[in-house]
DNA sequence: CAACTCATGTGAAGGGTCTTTACATCATGC
DNA sequence: GCATGATGTAAAGACCCTTCACATGAGTTG
């Protein structure tokens, strides 16, 4: 693959919209997502500073449209992680866990634009929806895992998706970020969260199969 | 209190230091960490745009001196809510988390620099201890929620002081800042986190006193 | 009290980014 | 072939970052 600008070109680029795309990707990962300029994206596809105006309005609808893909993709990642809760709701939910960790680990550039570059995720429709595909995963396995539960005393699942939520972004932010400069840890993130996610789920009553 | 540029002075400011953290306060609030600007601070303590150069190192530097402040007011205002366990370590948990989602809602430009605006809160010895010092109030707490088990199969103090951070950190960021256009919740970010946090002790075989 | 010194603030300047505008080039369809 | 619209360029104004030489005046010292 070649987004750069390697090899010569005529006039017109020909791909400057995804060119551009992933120059932010790889700039907003190499000097993070407040030091990405629309000017090194344009240099790094080798076209003028004005040239990147013909496809996005400006820096900020860059950084959204990252952060669109970043959904996308993160959604992806949960959704091929939870496989539909096989072999079991609880297996699948520990991989859930540790593709969560893994998408912001190893996607730092995606996971900035989405949550920490301050794009307005709620104004556009878009990117809101893509959001909620995201989030309709982690749902998804709520409603599995509340299904596994006596249905006397069983808790509203979007609750349980949404405590889910939060354990895995507050770890993933606090400990599994690229830098690790953070704190050093007893255990990795990984181990971290699974132990949390099993508290929780002993406190909801949930009979886990023990391993 | 006037940190503007309401008076006019003389050739000498007098307290322009505090004078530009209160301005980069104002502004991180107003447009965001990444909006602001060094010379936007200038301009709002009403000196030319050099000026602060006398006092930071460069716009980083008052960022870090702003994520400092932050950790510092933080731990404070935890340490407040949590009062040494009082009356019962429980009802005293229960405040700390929503000392910590009030801290993210009130003070959005202290939460900024401290959490979102790439900071380098491990290089700097005194950010980073003063990183420790906030999290020290929750690793307290969480050392009196592990006395209050039996010996037998208590957990790590330290897991679950992480466990806890973990969860009101990823509440507050995700569901806890001013903006709100995140996402409609059926409960507020106060009530979600307790209702987790009372999920999270009850698997760790915790006895809450109920109300 | 006068002179000195140093911290603090200014103005100007170079270099970078953002964004718009008028213009250049080329791909496409008729 | 040729018109037309999409795409890229060059230039320009406004702003920010940072440094430098210089100005000011507060505090110290004899």
């Amino acid at each position: 693959m070649s987004w750069g600008r390697d090899e010569p070109r005529g006039y017109h680029h020909g791909n400057l919209r995804e060119a551009l795309i992933h120059a932010a990707l790889e700039l907003i990962a190499q000097k993070g997502a407040a030091g990405f300029t629309f000017a090194d994206a344009a240099r790094f596809a080798g076209v003028s500073p004005a040239a990147p105006y013909r496809h996005f309005r400006d820096r900020d609808e860059l950084m959204a449209i990252v952060a669109l893909r970043g959904f996308e993709q993160f959604e992806a990642a949960l959704a091929r992680a939870w496989d539909d809760g096989r072999p079991d709701p609880f297996a699948a939910l520990d991989r859930l866990g540790k593709a969560y960790l893994e998408f912001a680990r190893a996607q730092p550039a995606f996971y900035s634009a989405m949550f920490e570059a301050g794009v307005p995720v709620g104004a556009d429709p878009a990117l809101r929806s893509a959001g909620e595909r995201a989030f309709a995963v982690l749902r998804g396995a709520a409603d599995k895992i509340c299904a596994a539960m006596p249905p006397a005393g069983r808790p509203p699942a979007l609750m349980v998706a949404l405590h889910i939520w939060a354990m895995a972004h507050g770890t993933a932010s606090l400990f599994g970020r690229g830098d690790g400069a953070r704190r050093a840890l007893p255990m990795s993130p990984a181990e971290l969260l699974e132990a949390q996610v099993l508290v929780y789920l002993r406190g909801l009553g949930v009979k886990t199969p023990q391993r």
